[in-house]
DNA sequence: CAGAATACATACCGTTTGGTATGTAATAAT
DNA sequence: ATTATTACATACCAAACGGTATGTATTCTG
């Protein structure tokens, strides 16, 4: 059992997680975090050697995470069809799928909570947070390249501020369910973010 | 003068905005706050009996600002015409007009800022963040319908979120500006939605 | 012009904060 | 079997936290 450490690790990362996306980094005492695990101060800092580089750690395997899925996704939709414009459709669909079973709103993204206290970070921070952002940008705007020439857009449009448009319907939707507590604001919103596409592009 | 103390008060609450949207509310503390105006506690107590009560003041404020916007905006595109499609795209050219000459990303939404800490403030304050969405929400939708009416829309859509959308676009958009550091960002997400609605529903 | 209210400043208080120093049981390595 | 290392717990600390009590100019009111 070489993870009995790496499991506590692990549970105080998923439960600041939790307490971060509910209360903001700075709304999150590190008492607050271990006391809500059962754990004490000697634990936390032996896993962690300060608050901050817990707060790099989560990001990081937040914006991991995030990056991840995505790629998977976009592998897995240019598998499903050769049609660059199916493939983004197929793309987003996929990421529909992945929300749509939600009955309470999706409890936050951990980007978006780092960006609204990022004067409090370093410019370190702010990279690890792109990262998402740019991979997001640079792929999906090389996708709507390759759509445009195959299917003239109905209106001019700016490839790379429709490929930030994906990120953005994310991150807005997110703040609407979470206020609202409606669950299905993110789903919706995605959908409206592929029927612009098929508007745009379908012949 | 009526407002020496009345001047401060506002001092405060400025200079308390701009700070929690760069490092959150639970991010500022009382004393950074008032010695960034070279003020002292008394100065801070005498004119809020609590920081909850300074968070109160401030959200109700900034809610009211968005609200009053919205309904200036939106009383302006219909008096700017008689068409309900033509309403909407000049309603939402308006907040294209308000963020086209920034050079700077602009600083953050304050709902989203209150949005990301929710746990620590009670349902009174959600309701505050939420009257602006919710106004959003119906007038906009009513205003759809009335499109829907007359120009049926070239795919289903769902006339709610639809108009949530509107919303949802600034919350996403001010992210991405923040994040990456680029001011045209929303400006740039606006047209998107803009387009859209054209798209769904010009003959 | 006296008195009251306003608009602050100063000094202080108990609690919470992130962090450290030290101790100890359990596991892994030699 | 002994030693190191890991994985925590306990106890403590200085600084920062939100908040209070009190003092004092200034301004408004009768």
């Amino acid at each position: 059992m070489a993870g009995k450490g790496a499991a506590t690790r692990e549970r105080i990362l998923d439960s600041a997680q939790a307490m971060i996306l509910g209360h903001g980094y700075a709304g999150v005492s590190v008492d607050q975090l271990i006391s809500s695990l059962g754990l004490t101060k000697g634990a936390f800092f032996h896993h962690f050697k300060s608050k901050r580089e817990l707060a790099r750690t989560l990001i990081q395997r937040y914006s991991d995470e995030g990056v991840q899925l995505f790629r998977d996704n976009l592998a897995r939709a240019k598998k499903l069809s050769d049609d660059p414009l199916q493939q983004l459709l197929i793309f987003i669909g996929l990421y529909e799928e992945l929300f749509e079973g939600l009955n309470e709103p999706y409890p936050g993204c951990l980007l978006a909570s780092y960006v609204m206290e990022m004067q409090q970070f370093d410019d370190d921070m702010r990279r690890i947070i792109n990262v998402e952002f740019e991979l997001s940008r640079t792929e999906l705007t090389t996708l709507i390249n390759e759509i445009s020439e195959k299917y003239p857009p109905r209106s001019a449009i700016d490839p790379v501020s429709l490929a930030d448009g994906f990120m953005a319907v994310f991150e807005g939707a997110f703040i609407l369910s979470k206020s609202l507590q409606e669950a299905d604001i993110t789903v919706q919103q995605l959908r409206h973010y592929k029927n612009y596409i098929e508007l745009l592009f379908r012949p």
